[in-house]
DNA sequence: AGAAGGACCTGCACGC
DNA sequence: TGCGTGCAGGTCCTTC
């Protein structure tokens, strides 16, 4: 379901909602697939642990989690656990009363210390969980943040690739956060065609992608991401910034600038829309 | 190295 | 109403 945007908003209202509270028990329901760290070793290990923090790295929802009863001394509580997910296309995490009718499709469920329940719901079951223990250090995501990354950075990454610039864009282990809306957005909003080798864009062309980009995503935050279907933030809003989509999903409808209909075209097995005029 | 295609899943919109 | 088709915010694997 989600890009950077949307994952910024949810962990946001997450973290607004679920700091403070402890794990007291921890449910995993779904086909193995759905957990790279096996459930039964969640299920031991999410119980007892306080919720410090939730944040976003690249389209990974992090939760920093410590020893509920940890004394507090002089020293820092040391990180205990980070419990990792991705949504894949349709994952949601819900907080709810725990009274409240399970939706279908809920794979977990956190019961939290204030009664409510953390519950994730994945009807396509492409999202993923897993637990990272300290000795495998903080979860940094397989590429770069391209919010807030500096113009040689980010000319660096795409340098020599002979692959679309659109492919390139998807590819998190070199920006993580980028899909496909974002990626056709802000090409749109640079004025480079998709198909264009990444590798042979210009230090002005890179530049401008890196500020569309940035202003995309930023803006997109600003607005709570974009609903394109049921996609709702951690209090159940919808977000907004489908009604700023350019080109994304507006295949034959007039472009915003100058009227030539958008294109449609297949790159990457992904649909993908630009302006046949204003993106060169 | 990279592209193309399929696989993994369910749900929805659409045409007939 | 029902069925078939195509499409979907993602990622991973194999083949060429």
């Amino acid at each position: 379901m989600p890009e950077l945007p949307e994952v910024e908003t949810i962990a946001r209202g997450l973290h607004a909602r679920v700091k403070g509270e402890r794990i007291e028990r921890a449910w995993f329901g779904s086909k193995p697939e759905s957990f790279l760290t096996p459930a039964a070793d969640m299920a031991a290990l999410l119980p007892g642990r306080r919720i410090d923090r939730v944040s976003r790295v690249g389209k990974h929802i992090v939760f920093d989690l410590s020893e509920a009863e940890a004394k507090h001394t002089s020293e820092a509580t040391a990180l205990s656990l980070q419990w990792i997910v991705h949504l894949g296309m349709t994952g949601r995490l819900l907080v709810a009363e725990s009274g409240l009718k399970m939706p279908a499709h809920a794979h977990a469920v956190l019961g939290l210390s204030s009664g409510r329940e953390l519950r994730f719901v994945d009807a396509r079951r492409f999202g993923r969980l897993a637990l990272r223990k300290p000795e495998q250090g903080w979860f940094r995501g397989p590429g770069a943040e391209p919010l807030g990354i500096s113009q040689d950075a980010f000319r660096a990454l795409f340098a020599g690739r002979r692959t679309p610039i659109k492919s390139a864009l998807l590819n998190q282990k070199l920006l993580h956060g980028v899909g496909n809306i974002y990626a056709d957005e802000s090409l749109f909003r640079a004025g480079i065609r998709p198909r264009r080798m990444a590798g042979r864009l210009s230090r002005a062309e890179l530049d401008r992608l890196r500020q569309a980009l940035g202003s995309v995503l930023e803006e997109a935050i600003h607005l709570g991401g974009s609903s394109v279907s049921d996609y709702v933030n951690a209090d159940g809003a919808r977000g907004f910034f489908q009604l700023e989509h350019r080109v994304y999903r507006r295949t034959g409808e007039p472009c915003l600038v100058c009227g030539t209909p958008v294109r449609r075209i297949l790159l990457g097995g992904r649909g993908t829309h630009f302006c046949p005029r204003c993106q060169s």
